[in-house]
DNA sequence: TACAATTGTGCAAACGTTTGCACAATTGTA
DNA sequence: TACAATTGTGCAAACGTTTGCACAATTGTA
């Protein structure tokens, strides 16, 4: 037996009534008199009635929802992302659609297309890496939907975007290890047509000449970053540059098999070599010693990120001047980097 | 410049067509002609007509969306769920509309209410661990929602649900331990109140009554599978029952704290101590050595669910009867566990 | 040649809201 | 007392589709 959803034809049915007036007296109108009100009131919770979403959305050319593109949704970074944009959207009456590029630009493109389809209120993108023709962005923009990238963003462009300060990560990172005494530091380097790989190095090689320490090219070693690349990296660097004392590595996964090398050289971590990395993966926490490393504030991106679009869908998009709001990533020291803390208690 | 997006009467009127005609020659039926049809999908492609998918579904009352709910998107299981959720119901043409509960019942029951009312045509749900009052599913129900469990289902409905065989899950891991020469192998569990710590356990007690080994209370011991309580129980079992020369343990977090513990104590993995835990977390292979784990299936779950939601769709939620999908888990050996690979290559 | 079946198109209503406008009834003001 | 302003409600159109029914034109059949 599926039961009819109370519409609000039925209310006005039952209460003798205007569909019109039942629907201000829903919606608290200042015309509607107090009396009726609470008639309407007591007879829509009577019959529970909900709103039906999609036909005010469709009359109001509104739908209360927002579009969420990410390269993926498995891995911490973007969970959590997700996670944020989720909480604020969800206090503010909107829901959520989320989409996967799976890195792939053909599908990004569908993804914002199914989205717009949805007449969704506004989208929240993340690009993914192989996207390289943005002409499909037009669309959106033409159709004045309000868009906001966060973490992945086109940087030329006129569009709001949630990003982090990675070079002030990696500089933050670089003088933490310096404040503990490190004075030969590595770095383990992601790719350099990375924005936030090129930044992370940036932020190690300023920090480095800050302190009068210059960037030795010997300890430097780019790759992609896997732990296998860690592992070859640090077996590279210990070879080349057995005086070095300290890594920063930009990305997590590389620094453990960083760490791994070292350990299996016999080496003490941090008393000889310091470690730090980049992005505050679950599993530093996990490792022998625990890892110090950058926490990249996903959460708070994912909410800043929603803020800006509402932001926009509110004021109309043409009226809200675009944003680049850049968030400072937060260093989180751990065991593998604090040997200041040990040299003090040898000593007592 | 806003643009007025292409409806079906913009096209109608460019073509002097009724929007009747439009409609069924975008969607290709049988009585209009080809060369109708041609004229229409040509100016649909020129004007990019999209059509309002809010309009469709008000019209025929399914909306193209499904809603899932989840206790948390961050953390792996769940993130990995939801990947195999997508993928399958945009294959389909289904939207998702994810919501997370925060593992608290209220929560979860307003999750529910917003997918409702927004005309979702399916729910896929997995229970949040407050959640003791099923009685507004009835709402679900009551209006003909198709409804599928994931995971976390209810065991005494008549609902579809699809979940993991847990059971199966703890006997291949200890009859592994076994077959690899192990017989003290102690267990650490999970609360005992939860479905799944339970069945793991039980696989557990089954695999070593088959191969006549008693189960020694001495070797067990319960927890809330922190690190912590990993690294205390590992603690407490070494002192109780220094034979143990295995353990399964119920999660992979408190394994890795027993396996600190383990190496802390000089003893060797797996010659002394094999390893095997639960889920197949990320860092499982991060670890020295890579930790032995039973995989979760975790993307196959989310697929399987739609499919069985999608099919409830299809045929009318009444016609499907209920069913529940026990999924084999799979075993992934790792180096914590291959003992009789070593004592091979020490015997050559 | 006469009628039936098929083909191709359009009318109009419907899905469930929201909202501009109109208007009657009431209240306030000079 | 006469008119203006306010209060409370309803009519009707609109958002953009889909679809049952009708009907004219064409094709097929006996």
């Amino acid at each position: 037996m599926s039961i009819h959803r109370a519409s609000i034809s039925d209310l006005a049915a039952q209460l003798n009534l205007s569909v019109s007036t039942v629907s201000r007296a829903l919606s608290d109108h200042s015309r509607i008199s107090a009396a009726t009100k609470k008639r309407v009131w007591e007879l829509a919770k009577e019959l529970n009635y909900q709103p039906n979403q999609l036909a005010a959305a469709l009359r109001k050319g509104r739908s209360n929802t927002l579009g969420v593109v990410v390269p993926h949704i498995d891995g911490q970074f973007f969970a959590l992302v997700v996670k944020g944009i989720e909480t604020i959207a969800n206090q503010a009456g909107f829901n959520v659609m989320i989409c996967q590029s799976n890195e792939d630009a053909a599908q990004e493109q569908k993804n914002i297309e199914t989205l717009v389809n949805a007449q969704v209120d506004g989208i929240l993108l993340s690009l993914s890496l192989s996207t390289h023709d943005y002409q499909y962005l037009d669309d959106v923009r033409r159709r004045d939907i309000p868009l906001v990238f966060f973490d992945r963003a086109l940087e030329s462009t006129n569009v709001s975007a949630v990003v982090l300060d990675d070079y002030q990560g990696g500089y933050q990172a670089v003088c933490h290890l310096i404040e503990e005494g490190c004075r030969h530091i590595a770095h383990l380097g992601g790719p350099q047509h990375l924005n936030i790989c090129r930044n992370r190095y940036q932020g190690y090689a300023d920090a480095l000449a800050q302190h009068n320490i210059p960037v030795d090219p010997a300890l430097v070693h780019f790759s992609d970053l896997s732990m296998q690349d860690g592992r070859q990296g640090m077996e590279l660097l210990l070879s080349q540059a057995p005086q070095v004392d300290a890594v920063f590595s930009c990305n997590d996964l590389a620094l453990v098999g960083a760490m791994q090398i070292v350990k299996r050289r016999g080496l003490r971590i941090p008393q000889d070599v310091a470690l730090a990395g980049f992005s505050n993966e679950l599993f530093d926490s996990l490792t022998e010693p625990m890892l110090t490393s950058v926490d990249q504030r996903c959460e708070e991106m994912g909410r800043t990120a929603v803020q800006l679009l509402l932001e926009m869908i509110h004021e109309g998009p043409q009226k809200v001047q675009p944003r680049q709001v850049v968030l400072q990533p937060k260093l989180l020291v751990r065991e593998s980097s604090q040997r200041s803390v040990l040299l003090q208690e040898s000593k007592l």
